[in-house]
DNA sequence: CCAAAAGTGTTAAGGGTACACCCATGC
DNA sequence: GCATGGGTGTACCCTTAACACTTTTGG
């Protein structure tokens, strides 16, 4: 091994970036957050909210700072995705990227436009635009993972309010696993986990019967020591 | 936001390394490779193989670099697993670690100390030295993804030679997974996936029944589309 | 012939899957 | 009273889990 080349990343160095998928759920598909770029590269493009690590901070806390920044949201379950680091993934210079993906409540958040956007907006899944740099495979990624979580961790709750009934849940179960799935197999299921609390409530001013008003016992998940959870199809 | 502090990283930036877990199975336990670093910090105590990414490289061909450079590895199988940067990770600077892991045959490979290395050995995870920086996180997190992938995907084939009998496979799982396997149970899930391929060759010059022979069948494999395998306990 | 590990089958219990009707509510 | 979606139970099958003896080989 020389010296030369090799040793240039003395003195540089590639950027560090975050970039996060944010997901949300409004009752029938699975949404994220995308930002209109002002500048370029990719001046006007749709992107996934994110920009340059400080010295100061971790790639999770930058992550978070530009949740808030860029989208307004804090207080959000993240957890990290992947790192991104093909040379040419920014046009600019070399940039790699942490990814991170987040799951909000996407009707108890206003979503608003942040420093260096033009806007801010929830994308249907199923129906997005053109992205700058590598940020559809990036969702792509982070939507495969999620589908992975969900069926080990009960992660959903993350994406619903705090009270929320049994078809809610489904519906988004069925959303990130874009499958269909049976309903009496399913209440039973989730039933099972004893991870649901009925509250004395139920839906009101429904031209149908109303649904059981359920919350995610968080005591009962951590006595459980995030065990013992299995969700199959 | 104003300019100034929040924008250093238009000059300054972490560094950026890669660090691999090697795992391989000598027939008894798991282990990985260590190397003895020959400089401050941390002169002389044990780490993982790893060292900076250079601006030419992603981080993943930086990492299988530094396997060939620290190891003597080529062409052995790499995923990243996750990527690091508290703050205080080193105690020179700042530097983010992208972590990658990989499975070797241990027998087959010769382990050879590199650049920078006093040595370069195998340690069983059962009995660590301590380590440098933060790599025995890094380690630990490794062996739980390891115990995950191998639950449903049959990348257990990776640790052991290209022919292997059953209680071999069945020994490297019990070791993955820390946990005893039932002989009958085992062979009837194993040999239900349809993956292996039994071989007409036996062990040899064993004290007692010889041991049938199998190969992992990869064009099989890549047929059932990766779907279908789940292997629970 | 002895030691040591490979190989083999059955049973019982639990979980998964498939499936159809009645109930509550608003209009 | 009708349309809409919520809520409920059962039967079959397949998978899992538990478990003990025979076979082969070298020394």
């Amino acid at each position: 091994m020389k010296k030369g080349k090799k040793y240039s990343y003395l003195y540089e160095r590639p950027a560090l970036a975050a970039d996060t998928v944010i997901f949300g759920f409004d009752g029938e598909t699975l949404k994220v957050v995308l930002t209109q770029r002002k500048k370029d590269p990719f001046k006007s493009r749709w992107a996934l909210p994110g920009g340059f690590v400080f010295m100061d901070e971790t790639t999770e806390q930058a992550a978070k700072r530009l949740l808030l920044e860029k989208a307004g949201l804090k207080n959000v379950f993240i957890e990290q995705l992947y790192t991104f680091s093909d040379m040419d993934r920014d046009p600019r210079e070399r940039i790699v990227s942490v990814a991170y993906y987040a799951l909000v409540n996407a009707r108890q958040y206003e979503i608003s436009a942040g420093r260096d956007t033009l806007k801010t907006e929830w994308f249907s899944l199923q129906d997005m635009p053109k992205l700058a740099f590598d940020h559809s495979k990036i969702i792509k990624l982070a939507a495969e993972r999620l589908k992975g979580k969900v069926s080990y961790q009960p992660v959903g709750f993350e994406l619903l309010n705090e009270k929320f009934t049994l078809p809610q849940l489904q519906a988004l179960y069925e959303a990130i696993l874009e499958t269909p799935i049976d309903k009496r197999n399913f209440r039973k299921k989730i039933l099972s986990t004893g991870l649901l609390l009925a509250l004395d409530e139920k839906e009101k001013n429904v031209a149908h019967k109303a649904a059981q008003y359920y919350s995610f016992d968080k005591k009962m998940y951590k006595e459980l020591g995030k065990k013992g959870f299995h969700f199959e199809l």
